[in-house]
DNA sequence: GGCACGATTTGAGGTAACGCAAACCTTCTG
DNA sequence: CAGAAGGTTTGCGTTACCTCAAATCGTGCC
């Protein structure tokens, strides 16, 4: 990957989207390069948080294992989007586990790095402290969701999400592209892969969704699932 | 509030501990002092986001409201807790309305009072990503909670973390010093009053707690409790 | 191409928790 | 002190969702 290359990567990340040239040339020139296999894994939860990622190419599954063994997913990542930040910056270790869902190129920093980024560029910091504030926001709403809404909203709500991030226009609609199992979808909404299979079942006999048995879900009504998520 | 009185607040404020005592020092010079009689709103969910608070004494209930009606409990907040910054500085309308469940004393800067602050002591903003980190780490937490575990498990988890912030020993036991109702338990759980209502007379029965139609909860055996919170 | 494995679909039955409703108690108010 | 108001307790019927179970279908691997 050349400096141009980096050069345009770490200008998406919303980490340093909107900040002056030298800082993202400074940025990119002090990243090292990461690829991950699909299947593999960046890190583990627990482990000691020491690196800073932003995703080039790729994409993500956060997953979170329970201390009673279950697992639920926190988030999909594709590229733009910085792993592992929070952790390395409050010392704590790393909370989850980003495992790649196809083959995914990392920027990677260290932390000293980061740090020394940071010094030298002190708007990163109202940067880090903005996207905080967006995980914060999104989790509140997720909360809000598991609490108070039934699943067929939830899973409405999840997959127009992930649409949203990561949806691409095709003929039939907007495509996930990438595999999204009912069981990923059923961690990210607290409930099983049975209920989801059965609404999904439910949306492709509707003609809401395409997508049986096979590894792409397509969104043939998004609007129709929106009324859903928003149903009373 | 005198000078010595402000810095000893802000002293034990999370965002300011440690930090070295000229930066307390013009932390607390630069405060403005405010009064929410109990039952009043600090702010109001919706509101722009100009001004930073930290609570001195009192207790605060942040709400929120659901788009179609519903109310859920964020967490309650006590001396050192910092309130609305992060709506400030991602420069979004407060996303929760802080309730005063008792007569609450605040500090307050607006925006460009704490901004000067942070430009000022660069460590600050260091503090304040920890602090973010922490509400991120609490609110996973509570989603994966909420996702999978039972009714009874969250409720009971949710009075031993209220307890672990705010508890207060007695003869009998551990106190909850300040109201805390069905509905509030209901709100933070994502589930009814009545549901709370019947789980804690259960355990009122069998001696874990006490506090029938009281005000303030006691638990008489947290050793119990915390065995339910963690129960498979 | 055949076989084994993992993901998905679907069925049937059970239950945790909800929703409604009424009674109850405490506190505030006039 | 009587009455109203708000939080709480409890009962009962309902249901959304889970659990267990089995059939089905793709897919990768030799």
């Amino acid at each position: 990957m050349d400096k141009t290359a980096r050069i345009a990567i770490v200008e998406r990340a919303k980490l340093f989207a909107g900040l002056p040239p030298e800082t993202l040339a400074e940025a990119a020139e002090t990243a090292q390069v990461r690829v991950v296999d699909k299947g593999d894994v960046v890190f583990r939860q627990g482990d000691e948080a020491g690196h800073h990622f932003i995703v080039a190419w790729g994409r993500l599954r956060l997953d979170q294992t329970t201390p009673d063994g279950k697992n639920i997913v926190l988030r999909f990542m594709g590229p733009g989007d910085l792993v592992g930040s929070v952790a390395v910056w409050r010392k704590v270790p790393y909370p989850a586990t980003p495992l790649a869902v196809e083959e995914t190129r990392l920027l990677v920093w260290s932390e000293v790095r980061m740090m020394e980024l940071m010094q030298a560029h002190p708007p990163l910091a109202m940067k880090a402290m903005n996207m905080m504030g967006g995980r914060i926001e999104e989790l509140q709403e997720r909360l809000q969701q598991v609490a108070t809404q039934q699943v067929e909203r939830r899973i409405a709500a999840t997959i127009l999400k992930i649409a949203g991030q990561s949806g691409r226009k095709t003929e039939a609609g907007v495509e996930i592209p990438f595999a999204l199992s009912r069981q990923d979808l059923a961690e990210m909404t607290g409930t099983t892969l049975h209920t989801v299979s059965r609404t999904l079942s439910g949306w492709i006999d509707e003609g809401i969704l395409e997508g049986r048995r096979s590894s792409h879900l397509v969104i043939c009504r998004p609007h129709r699932l929106v009324e859903i998520s928003e149903q009373a």
